[in-house]
DNA sequence: CTCCCTTTGCGTGGATCGCGCAATATGTGC
DNA sequence: GCACATATTGCGCGATCCACGCAAAGGGAG
């Protein structure tokens, strides 16, 4: 039996999941329903949960784990990633441009012909921040696919959005992932996702995936998207020899940024 | 005494301030606690608000500025347009929302079900900072009209966008335009915008133009946007009877906001 | 005016909450 | 190892709150 204050933090984590109701989790922890209601009444006083009628949720749902947030919390490595991804870039490039913190960093890193002037690229992405950040720069004609609206990601996806990229095709296409590993391909949350990203990655004649070290090898998620024969790799520093290794025996063209 | 729906907006105003128990609203409106656990009850299942013991609280705590803050920094004609369009929205409508300020300040007003809560508007637009806003609200599903930017008006336009809106239908479109006059129609910039509108038009059972008093009667652009036999103008106190007559003319029903 | 639907208030049964008390487990000093 | 102080836990009790059913009052349509 966890004793004392010891079970606030697995509280916590079983809270994560949403609404949970006083009985359950009693039964989890295997004392009484009196126990945790104490526990419970020591985190509400605290602010940390609030109290419902049989049970309890977080207070602060994590506020939104917004974009801005999530650029700066990984901040160093994504920069090095965008600005190794843009050095693979040609003159003239139309590439399609996956939804994502990273890809939206690497996006931003194209206003104004960043790196050499004279450039004119013709971006297509369902990642909305970054349409706000590019819309209006020189030398970038800018596409939306549409589609439904995804909250968390801030991206769009679904049959709207196949449709419309159906109708294109593009040089590079430029995508991330919440993980990898060799003979799966890239792992999402939801299979919508994974669907848009594989016609992404179909319409492009080149396929280029950000994603930092911490995600290679991870099967963080239970939906797949395929990777094609031949790719490239844009990861950090951080990338161990087996992690590359791995990547390679997928087919892939490993460039490890700030190396 | 507040009696039925009407006091579901209110009880919300109430719980912006944090939370509130139920003895309290039950005394402020006049009415049993039975009832306004009733009205709880509805508001908690739609996911607007959430139960605690004894009273409830926000369900999602309005990520963006208030409401009552945009509406004051738009200019106060157009939030007066806004909000009588809101009050001709039946429930459960599906809604093709026009680019534009105006347009952009109507679809704010949605937010939280505003005006009656128990709303499930689906939301098509090519109004790329209403996305922003309307992203993640409750009661709204969101789809957007892919296509190419236009960084002037952070619009959505050209063949992709018209593409997508001819598989979707709607029960009313919303739309602005640049000027108006009588058997010509609604006046736009460009002859792509013209075409979406007249699309969007197409596609909705009804048809609402959002328009100040100061563009009624005026030709200042070159594109034209024929209108529908029959449809609802809404503009501000400040249309002269003159303006009114030509609009109702054209088959118009018009709606002065605040008269 | 009548009929029908909605909304409201109240009572009842069931569930939850908070608190006090006693028993047990944990930690500490000698 | 032993005794004592403290913390944690389980249980019972009264009080509060919730959900449901029922009857009455208010509005709208024909």
């Amino acid at each position: 039996m966890t004793r004392g204050r010891h079970r606030h933090p697995l509280l916590l984590e079983a809270l994560q999941a949403g609404e949970v109701v006083v009985e359950e989790l009693a039964e989890r922890f295997g004392v009484s329903a009196s126990t945790i209601r104490r526990d419970l009444q020591q985190l509400a006083s605290e602010k940390t949960i609030r109290r419902t009628y049989g049970g309890a949720v977080i207070a602060h749902p994590l506020p939104e784990t917004s974009l801005p947030e999530r650029e700066a919390q990984a901040r160093p490595e994504k920069a090095a990633i965008a600005r190794a991804a843009i050095g693979l870039l040609s003159d003239d490039d139309i590439l399609v441009l996956d939804g994502g913190s990273t890809v939206a960093t690497f996006g931003a890193g194209l206003i104004g012909g960043a790196g050499r002037p004279g450039r004119r690229h013709a971006i297509i992405t369902n990642n909305l921040p970054l349409v706000g950040v590019l819309a209006g720069a020189p030398g970038l004609a800018l596409t939306v696919l549409g589609g439904a609206v995804r909250p968390g990601s801030m991206s769009t996806m679904g049959p709207l959005a196949e449709a419309s990229l159906r109708r294109l095709t593009a040089d590079k296409a430029v995508v991330s992932g919440d993980g990898f590993v060799a003979g799966r391909g890239l792992c999402e949350a939801a299979i919508e996702q994974v669907s848009l990203k594989s016609l992404m990655m179909e319409q492009a004649a080149e396929v280029v995936v950000l994603m930092d070290s911490s995600k290679l090898g991870r099967a963080t998620q239970g939906a797949w998207a395929p990777l094609p024969r031949r790719w490239t790799l844009v990861t950090d520093a951080g990338a161990t020899q087996a992690q590359c290794a791995e990547a390679e025996e997928a087919g892939a063209r490993v460039v490890r940024a700030g190396s």
